[in-house]
DNA sequence: AATTCGGGGTG
DNA sequence: CACCCAGAATT
């Protein structure tokens, strides 16, 4: 057996903790929350279950300032997972706006679905359970399970992985992706005690006060323990490299995607605009075309355009939006999903 | 373990 | 422009 020296499988990666530092930290925490917590509708104590599972979805890689509209909207268009069960998927997409990742939206209907049609409409309990559904993975079981149903879980999420890193490990941030030897690891550091306030709150903390770039420091209430804090705040010698944007697949697809969205509502007018945008087969944006379209959807296609003259790309990836469910070929053109 | 998947706000 | 945001699913 051979060791490499990265921080997964360096056994002093996630180094035993003294417990009255724990002891010390949990309390900081949860005092902490109790006091400075922001005041997000779905923390509101007559939030649903089915609302804290929403709320979730939303967040995954969506800063909660973004989410907080879009949620307010689905919770009055959809209180209840039966009721996003029976919407039309091309609603659904409207009302995900430009939340992105719009595949998220589709699997929380499928989740809706499975709960409205399999579970009594309710939301289950346990993460081994949440699991099961669509679009949920080891952080959103684990905080659905803890903040609508007040179960001990382990919730690991991104500001949770970097305030243990640098209170308990001394390092600036994480790896890429947490193992099963970090989540153990963070395991330890759930109280028995007030775990719900600890999971939100070790959040919270990252949100506002342990940020990823700028940190409290100077006035942060760990300050004196934090590991991290008392070896000089040391520099992470590698960062992750971020993925291009511009140019790439992802922003076509965007730009697909709005233009749908666009000729969809327009669509719907009562005059009935006829809308030549795509099949799936040829790309039809030929300026004849572009005149027949009210001007909000002309746009939206010339936005396409304007991204990529590659025809053939253009083709490929309404290809993979078909395979994906975000699109649907309707009456020989492209559209939304109608189901 | 590495990639892919949106989109926008911020330093 | 680089980085970051309550990640999940696929390869």
């Amino acid at each position: 057996m051979t060791h490499r020296a990265s921080p997964e499988t360096n056994p002093t990666a996630f180094p035993e903790v003294a417990e009255p530092l724990v002891s010390r930290v949990q309390e900081t925490i949860i005092s902490w929350f109790e006091a400075e917590a922001r005041e997000l509708p779905w923390r509101d104590p007559n939030t649903t279950a089915w609302a804290v599972l929403v709320s979730e979805i939303m967040s995954q890689q969506t800063p909660v300032s973004r989410v907080e509209p879009r949620w307010r909207e689905w919770m009055e268009a959809w209180p209840t997972p039966a009721d996003l069960a029976l919407a039309p998927t091309a609603e659904v997409l409207h009302r995900w706006d430009r939340l992105g990742y719009p595949r998220r939206a589709l699997r929380l209907q499928e989740a809706a679905r499975v709960i409205a049609d399999d579970l009594g409409n309710e939301v289950p309990e346990t993460v081994e359970e949440l699991l099961e559904l669509p679009g949920i993975g080891s952080y959103t079981a684990a905080a659905v399970a803890s903040f609508a149903h007040g179960q001990r879980t382990t919730v690991l999420d991104t500001n949770v992985r970097r305030v243990l890193i640098r209170v308990f490990a001394g390092r600036e941030r994480p790896a890429t992706s947490p193992g099963r030897r970090e989540t153990e690891w963070a395991t330890g550091f759930v109280p028995e005690q007030h775990h719900v306030e600890w999971n939100a709150g070790v959040m919270e903390f990252g949100a506002l006060v342990c940020t990823a770039r700028n940190p409290g420091c100077a006035d942060c209430p760990l300050r004196d323990v934090c590991t991290w804090n008392r070896l000089g705040r040391p520099a992470s010698a590698t960062k992750p490299k971020t993925q291009k944007w511009a140019g790439t697949d992802r922003q076509l697809r965007g730009a697909i995607m709005d233009a749908l969205k666009t000729a969809h509502s327009a669509e719907a007018e009562p005059a009935g605009i006829s809308i030549d945008l795509f099949t799936t087969s040829v790309t039809v944006l030929d300026p004849d075309t572009l005149g027949s379209l009210d001007e909000s959807t002309a746009a939206a296609v010339a936005r396409v355009r304007e991204l990529s003259a590659d025809d053939q790309r253009i083709s490929r990836l309404i290809s993979d939006l078909v395979a994906d469910g975000l699109a649907q070929e309707h009456a020989g053109r492209l559209d939304l999903p109608r189901t």
